[in-house]
DNA sequence: TCAAGGGTTAATCACTCGTTTGAATTGGTC
DNA sequence: GACCAATTCAAACGAGTGATTAACCCTTGA
């Protein structure tokens, strides 16, 4: 029978329904009753599940990062500290890492409008939090930033934690950058602004971040 | 005396409190009246001297753009084909380049407010361009491309344009990611979050855009 | 001296905003 | 059926929106 109580329905419309609303056309050039049609529900609903625009617009934040299963799942845990074969393994974690980020965090279902919504509303906070959204937006952060310099710092031990991280910046910044500008990217390229082949986007990105990371085996062979 | 006509002192102080009001609360959440009293003015001179708030939107990014000149100023023009030295023009080119880039178009006086808003809105716009705005836009960033693209494709001719394509996006992408994405990075870094040493910044930038071009020169020498 | 016209002003327009209110409706429990 | 709390609704509230109006400087040219 499935009876699902219907404030529960209405609920999770009203967000479904923010998350589009707001991807589109932002916080402030939203209205609730906008979202309330979109939702097929009253706009005092929303002051009323919600405690408000404000508190809408925060639990559509919240959803959107939950939305998708962390991509670390699936990879090895911190690595060992210096066991044998660290180095080896490093190396694949970083690749696996930046596989796992570039598909599942980075390229969602272009044919699921809400998928695409929720990728313009991350994109957006990122780049200028609001107040209230930062400890989500930190807390879904903040473990990718941990895996990763672990790999970091495994690769190139010789390197401080401030050079580190300007490696992290750029490993990361590649990837978030072709997702974020990917406005200004189509009206520099066209449509489609990149390769119908994503293997070729990660090759791509794997093979530039382990070079410039200084990584010796991603490096072609001098000819002598 | 300085009697310079009142009537441009209002136009361009309107613009500059513009510029500071949508970079800080963005178009919607900013209001003519706000802007008028930040200048020292009537709210009804926005439509009188701009055609209304867009017209003074669209005003504001134009000065914006045009507020800073072009880093590649002073950079040779578009390499020769294949003279002699053409690839070593180019990767001095390249290097140039990014150290106009980021010097001049990343990292604005950061004491100077204006100057940061102005960033913060170039930011903006270029994540998700207004419709109106995309031309301008446009004309502003065609000319890096088409230089830093005339570099790639002299350093590695054994490259598609597609592939060309990815490694710019790429040695873009970093730049670009560190100063859209300063807001996240302060919050994982807090203040200061990048090295007060400019140079410090920009031997990095060089570095790893070379490393993961694949340039020979900028690899470290593999020991034998 | 006076009309003309561009720049500026306060006052007001019609409209939308997020929120509040109080009544109607629903589903469950006795 | 009677009762209750949770949910939904239409209607209205006050504040604020961008745009418009008509009057008012103030300089300019005849």
């Amino acid at each position: 029978m499935a009876p699902s109580p219907p404030h529960q329905d209405t609920r999770s419309r009203l967000i479904e329904s923010a998350i589009l609303h707001f991807a589109a056309k932002g916080y402030d050039g939203t209205g609730i009753r906008e979202i309330a049609k979109g939702a097929k529900a009253n706009s005092a609903l929303v002051t009323y599940h919600f405690c408000g625009k404000e508190g809408l617009f925060l639990e559509a934040l919240k959803a959107v990062f939950s939305r998708k299963t962390s991509p670390l799942t699936g990879l090895q845990p911190p690595l060992p500290a210096d066991a044998p074969g660290a180095r080896q393994a490093a190396l694949e974690g970083l690749r696996a890492y930046l596989r796992a980020f570039i598909t599942e965090l980075m390229f969602c279902d272009a044919r699921d409008p809400l998928d695409e919504a929720a990728m313009v509303l991350m994109a957006r906070e990122m780049q200028s939090p609001s107040e209230a959204a930062a400890p989500v937006l930190m807390a879904h952060i903040e473990p990718y930033v941990t895996y990763l310099m672990a790999c970091l710092s495994l690769l190139r031990p010789d390197l401080d934690e401030e050079a580190l991280f300007l490696m992290g910046n750029s490993i990361q910044g590649q990837v978030l950058h072709f997702r974020n500008s990917l406005g200004i990217i189509r009206l520099l390229r066209g449509n489609p602004a990149f390769p119908e082949d994503l293997e070729k986007l990660i090759q791509h990105f794997i093979g530039f971040s382990l070079r410039g990371l200084g990584v010796p085996e991603a490096f072609p062979q001098p000819r002598n």
